[in-house]
RNA sequence: GGCGAUGUAGCUCAGCGGUUAGAGCGAACGCUUCAUAAGCGUUAGGUCACAGGUUCAAAUCCCGUCAUCGCCA
């Protein structure tokens, strides 16, 4: 019975191009588990969208001289076609500039206000007369009334670490432009997230299986109170309130971002022509949803979006909240103030895709921060990749083609290493299977290589090259069995390396695609004409490394 | 300031109460030559962040300290 998979990626702010620390936390793991759930045979459907609104576009916006939609709609497509080209298998990616999600959250909006858990207050907030704009807390510094610091935010006090309310600033002034601002009082709307506070706290018990850092997290927020929160802004840019004298608000990013998992999952069905698609991954209870992002948003995800649904009424509340920790940028040359970073664009232009899926993955954060340094990439792609994967596919392919024309050959009797052989591409399919089913990336991967390795064992246990020319059976039987590891091969990297799998499946002369075959080990069958061998990965030199590190050096 | 996660071989990590602490990569040495000078084997390398405590037994549990990251205030 296929079960249905919701894959939920966090939803990039765009503002700025995308660099591997952005995707390697949330877009990675997704895109891993939805290929590996649909060749299980699962419905699955993987969702997400740009951010498109919130303060700092809008700023951004007013400084460049354009409007907020122009910039956001730049971003979101450069990141639309980075996703794109690293073979992420999104089944809708949208934005939340959209009618649609506009729609939806208002949807949401007014149920949860009919259901009581909307209320307004009002709260005095500096306001520029310079900008004709309210300031939110980072947009305002001045005097620290505790330390004396002058560069102290509207937050805090970076100095001496102090909790601040703008109204606690000596000689406030606006960050943008340092004129002074007046507080005047502005209304809002809150939601009444202290509702939820025993129904979330029962919920979170249940959820054993998180991971400890995003349960602790969740635990210590409940423990200390929910508290409500406004879920309006005093700017133009954003959704639209649907309420009378807002017209000068917008709906607050973080409210109306999280509802985007489902208008996006609303858009597939709609997209697809089958209006209650949606349904099967919200409303069936024995759906399950999986929500990938970074350490940062744990709460948003485990607090805020279950209790807007919870509030809503009748839709299912995350599954699992898979947060990874940070990838950052490691030791040569990395500067964060200079904002230099390994870009996805840039890296995209200059080498492949699945070696950096293949690299990312294998040092995923997923228990702690990690480093990205670029003799690591380089290590990976040439001593793993092309010297043990690679390697192996193309040596195998190599020697039947050269001995059998081409054909997978027909094996003789199998002995115990033959059998132990094959026992162990099964093996394979089901460690991965359970790796990846818990959500344990880089195990998952690991199973993968290490049958490329006990391949490499195997063949140089039974020398076909040599065999051939004495007792040309035990060639094809070794050959056979070799294949047989190559096609076991492409199933369980698959989720992680798809390009080279789908070659793989082409040189293995299997017929339709790996899709059809599903999440098993399919059998290569003799007689069947092979494709021709060509290397899967390409050897890097070691220069790169230093040119790579040179490229961070510089500024911009 | 409070909370959480993390700190184990040169690197990336596993182990999370019980024999001499493990894997992959890297290194050294040896074997091999079918293959993208690829493969295989052997060896070296660790006071498990630091300091206390509980226990017959601790990397593993408890307490404290330090470091890194994140969140909250």
């Amino acid at each position: 019975m296929p079960r249905n998979i919701l894959v939920c990626v966090a939803w990039p702010y765009v503002n700025n191009a995308p660099h591997l620390g952005h995707i390697a936390g949330m877009n990675m793991p997704a895109d891993i588990f939805a290929r590996y759930h649909r060749l299980a045979g699962n419905n699955v459907a993987m969702v997400s969208g740009s951010d498109m609104h919130g303060t700092p576009t809008a700023l951004k916006a007013i400084d460049e001289g354009v409007t907020p939609e122009e910039i956001a709609t730049r971003y979101h497509e450069i990141w639309s076609r980075c996703f794109e080209q690293m073979g992420f298998s999104y089944d809708c990616y949208t934005h939340t500039h959209t009618a649609h999600h506009q729609e939806v959250v208002h949807d949401i909006w007014n149920k949860l206000d009919e259901h009581g858990y909307l209320f307004e207050a009002s709260q005095s907030m500096p306001y520029s007369l310079t900008e004709n704009r309210f300031l939110s807390d980072r947009f305002v510094e001045g005097t620290c009334p505790n330390c004396g610091f002058d560069g102290a935010r509207g937050d805090q006090c970076d100095k001496c670490g102090r909790t601040l309310d703008p109204a606690d600033l000596i000689n406030i002034r606006s960050k943008r432009d340092g004129s002074t601002p007046e507080f005047r009082d502005t209304t809002h709307v809150y939601l009444k997230l202290s509702a939820f506070q025993e129904q979330l706290s029962e919920w979170v018990a249940t959820k054993d299986d998180w991971r400890p850092n995003v349960r602790n997290n969740t635990l210590n927020y409940l423990r200390e109170g929910l508290h409500d929160r406004a879920i309006t802004r005093d700017i133009e840019w954003g959704i639209p309130i649907p309420r009378d004298s807002y017209e000068h608000k917008r709906v607050y990013v973080w409210f109306e971002a999280v509802i985007g998992y489902l208008s996006a999952t609303k858009l597939l069905a709609k997209e697809r022509g089958e209006p209650d698609l949606w349904k099967s991954f919200w409303e069936d209870p024995a759906a399950e949803s999986y929500y990938f992002q970074g350490k940062d948003n744990i709460p948003f995800h485990t607090i805020i979006w279950p209790g807007i649904l919870m509030g809503y009424r009748g839709l299912n509340l995350p599954t699992d909240v898979v947060a990874n920790e940070y990838l950052n940028l490691g030791a040569t040359g990395f500067s964060k103030s200079r904002g230099n970073a390994v870009w996805l664009p840039d890296y995209l232009e200059r080498y492949d895709v699945d070696p950096l899926r293949y690299y990312l993955t294998s040092i995923m954060p997923e228990t702690s921060d990690s480093e990205f340094t670029w003799a690591g990439y380089l290590a990976a792609n040439n001593n793993e990749l092309v010297a043990t994967f690679g390697n192996f596919v193309h040596r195998i392919l190599t020697i039947t083609n050269r001995n059998f024309d081409g054909v997978v050959p027909e094996p003789g009797d199998l002995d115990d290493a033959d059998r132990t052989m094959l026992a162990a591409c099964d093996t394979a399919i089901t460690d991965t299977a359970a790796a990846l089913e818990a959500r344990h990336f880089r195990d998952g991967l690991r199973a993968g290589m290490s049958l490329a390795q006990q391949g490499n064992r195997y063949v140089d246990q039974k020398q076909p090259w040599a065999t051939v020319k004495q007792d040309k059976q035990a060639a094809a039987t070794t050959l056979w069995v070799g294949l047989n590891i190559i096609a076991t091969l492409k199933t369980v990297f698959a989720p992680f390396l798809p390009s080279s799998c789908e070659k793989i499946h082409g040189m293995l002369g299997l017929p339709g695609t790996i899709a059809e075959d599903g999440w098993s080990r399919v059998e290569v069958k003799p007689g069947t004409k092979l494709g021709t061998p060509e290397p899967l990965f390409r050897k890097l030199d070691d220069s790169i490394v230093d040119e790579e590190n040179a490229r961070l050096v510089r500024p911009g």
